[in-house]
DNA sequence: TACCTAGACAGGAATGATTCCTACATAGCA
DNA sequence: TGCTATGTAGGAATCATTCCTGTCTAGGTA
């Protein structure tokens, strides 16, 4: 989805995030991709528009945007850090060979609950459901895998 | 769980993997936990018995282990790796604040599905739910926290 | 029971994503 | 327009994890 400047600069405005080239050029990157990009695909992205930025403003920008709701951390594995600039609730399919994560929207899904027994005195804020297997590309690869781990 | 070690032994055997004190010692440390320990947990869990084990062999153990599916990964966040010696399908509440892991075992949860249209041409394999919110003992001491990241 | 050898162990070095530090620049406000 | 709290660039530091290398040993063989 492409974000128009003006949109960019009102979202950042309503959370009282400051207005940067550097900010909006990371944020409307993310945006507009759904392909959950790292720190570093995200510093290569907007390097090619901003030379002189560093991965250091890309970490720190990734921080305040996060803190401010306006993107989250979507982890799978301990793999490095992946972010996802949509904030609305959703749910993903990752592939166990080569970690490309695609969204999942479900309205079953994000009405899941647990029981006041299961919750062990959990004070429960929300949930996220991830699904894992291979996607097209790596099925194309694997015609005679076997049902184990790989 | 406390697990005998001729139990142990037998679990490493039907995996054909070589039993050794260093490896009887962390699958114990995990199987009798419910903590989800970190590789360092494990490392000063077992250094007390094994005082010469090295963390190389913590960890290259784990992941002999991983692959031989007697133990899994269980990560929440990028934090560091967290390792789990239950191996059949359940899911996690985490805490948000203190990164507490407890188990939720719940049929309903494991019998999950996806649609056609939304797996996206993946072959899932499986999923996982996660909770998040606060435990008991960080409740305790958020009488009148804001409901934000927190 | 006494070898053999593939694989395991210990210790230390290397890696790499992320965080920390600091001097300079600038957004947003009066 | 000028002030100042905050952001940025660049480099150093951190630290969980992996890699390397020289012993050591589990488990099979004769
Ligand atoms: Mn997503
Ligand atoms: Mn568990
Ligand atoms: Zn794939
Ligand atoms: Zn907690």
């Amino acid at each position: 989805m492409t974000l128009h400047p003006q949109e960019i600069e009102a979202r950042f405005r309503r959370q009282a995030v400051r207005v940067t080239r550097q900010r909006a050029a990371i944020y409307a990157a993310l945006v507009e991709t759904t392909s959950h990009p790292t720190a570093e695909d995200l510093y290569r992205m907007v390097t090619r528009q901003h030379p002189t930025m560093s991965r250091n403003t890309v970490y720190y920008t990734l921080g305040v945007l996060r803190k401010a709701g306006l993107l989250q951390e979507v982890n799978v594995g301990h793999e490095v850090a992946r972010f996802d600039g949509n904030v609305t609730m959703h749910h993903h399919l990752v592939c166990v060979q080569c970690s490309r994560i695609e969204d999942v929207m479900d309205q079953e899904l994000d009405r899941l609950e647990i029981s006041a027994r299961q919750a062990r005195g959990f004070h429960v804020l929300g949930h996220r459901v991830e699904f894992h297997g291979y996607c097209v590309s790596c099925r194309a690869g694997r015609r005679e895998a076997s049902p184990s781990q790989g």
